[in-house]
DNA sequence: GTCTATAATAGGATAGAC
DNA sequence: GTCTATCCTATTATAGAC
């Protein structure tokens, strides 16, 4: 998934190095010194690429941000019904999430973290209106398939919610959904299986309907 | 929903106290002074009370699930059959999750953080085996309505990691929440619209199937 | 672009007076 | 049970040599 280049600028290198360190112990949780120390380079010449550490963790957000929206604008484009393209993204995204196991913590806890920013720069900015986005397109989505009757009339906003709560919570549960599961998340098998049961869900519900 | 009695004790103050600050920064945003400000006290004293402070907020977390785990306890000892006792329990889990806005966030955070804490301490030892209990209790109770016929057959696990994902982000997600949904989260009637479309979740699925 | 040195501040934790 | 004083270490960030 992430390429490996023959010359990785440090810029990179330290981004890489940051996104794996926030996503295991968070924003507060890192100093400096952690990050400089992996990438093997002194504390201050981070700050040659980046202008202070608040800088540093929205460009890993935003990174990440940005190719999870590259990937959902490719993948809609696809075309299809909307129960298709619905589809279609969450296998997308489970697999997305599957192959980088720092997205969806870091994700997750960036929706926390949003305390500890200042608010107003520009990678900070740039994360937001990608969220936004994304909600948007797949809340548009969502009405589409209601309005062709292929999905029940629901709420649009709690729908949503729904389905980030069904797919970024769990590969970012760590401990705790590899005890919930006996194994490890990441596993190619246990993903399959999410998929199943995320496509399960949104297809039969859970209580088996009497017969009419 | 968290008494108000006449006389509070310094414990049970710096407790609440720690629980609103860890839950909107988590463990290492907040510092023990920032506690000790809010509770009216010095630094030091807190260190009366509590040995240190992974001991102080592995002593938050276990208050939490062990009122979530009795209150879990009280709710399926009410009877029904697997489908009336799963759905009194979401809609029981909403209403405290809503009534205590910390709750899904420390939780959620607490799920993250133990990277943190040492492992081995009392409180954190009772708070791993309440969420073992919890989980092993909705997990017989799903098994219950699959063999019952009531419940779709799935993977049980999945299915948990799933129930906790719709039910104890949304409280968690904060500002994200409250923006996709365009209003706060913890309002009256989006609680209750959260209840319905669990329900509606669980009932019918998203998708509408096609006559057979 | 990276380094050393340093500033200024805050962190968790302990000792001992009251 | 709370306080002041203190210790040691870590933090973010800057200045300036190379």
């Amino acid at each position: 998934m992430t390429a490996a280049p023959a010359e990785q600028s440090s810029r990179d290198k330290i981004l890489d190095a940051a996104e794996v360190l926030f996503a295991k112990r968070g924003y507060a949780g890192i100093g400096l010194r952690e990050v400089a120390e992996v990438v093997g380079l002194g504390k201050s010449s981070l700050f040659h690429h980046f202008g202070s550490k608040p800088e540093l963790y929205a460009a890993v957000a935003a990174r990440i941000l940005t190719r999870i929206e590259a990937r959902l604008i490719r993948t809609l484009a696809a075309g299809g019904d909307p129960v298709t393209r619905l589809e279609r993204w969450l296998d997308e995204l489970v697999d997305l999430l599957a192959a980088n196991p720092t997205y969806a913590r870091l994700l997750l806890r960036s929706l926390f973290e949003d305390d500890d920013l200042p608010g107003d720069m520009p990678e900070e900015i740039d994360a937001h209106q990608a969220i936004e986005r994304m909600m948007a397109s797949v809340g548009t989505l969502l009405r589409e398939g209601m309005s062709t009757g292929q999905l029940r009339a629901a709420n649009v906003q709690h729908l949503l919610l729904t389905l980030v709560g069904v797919t970024v919570f769990p590969f970012a549960s760590g401990e705790f959904g590899a005890e919930v599961l006996g194994k490890d998340f990441f596993d190619a098998a246990e993903v399959r299986r999410r998929k199943r049961e995320l496509r399960d869900i949104l297809r039969f519900g859970l209580v088996v309907q009497t017969p009419r």
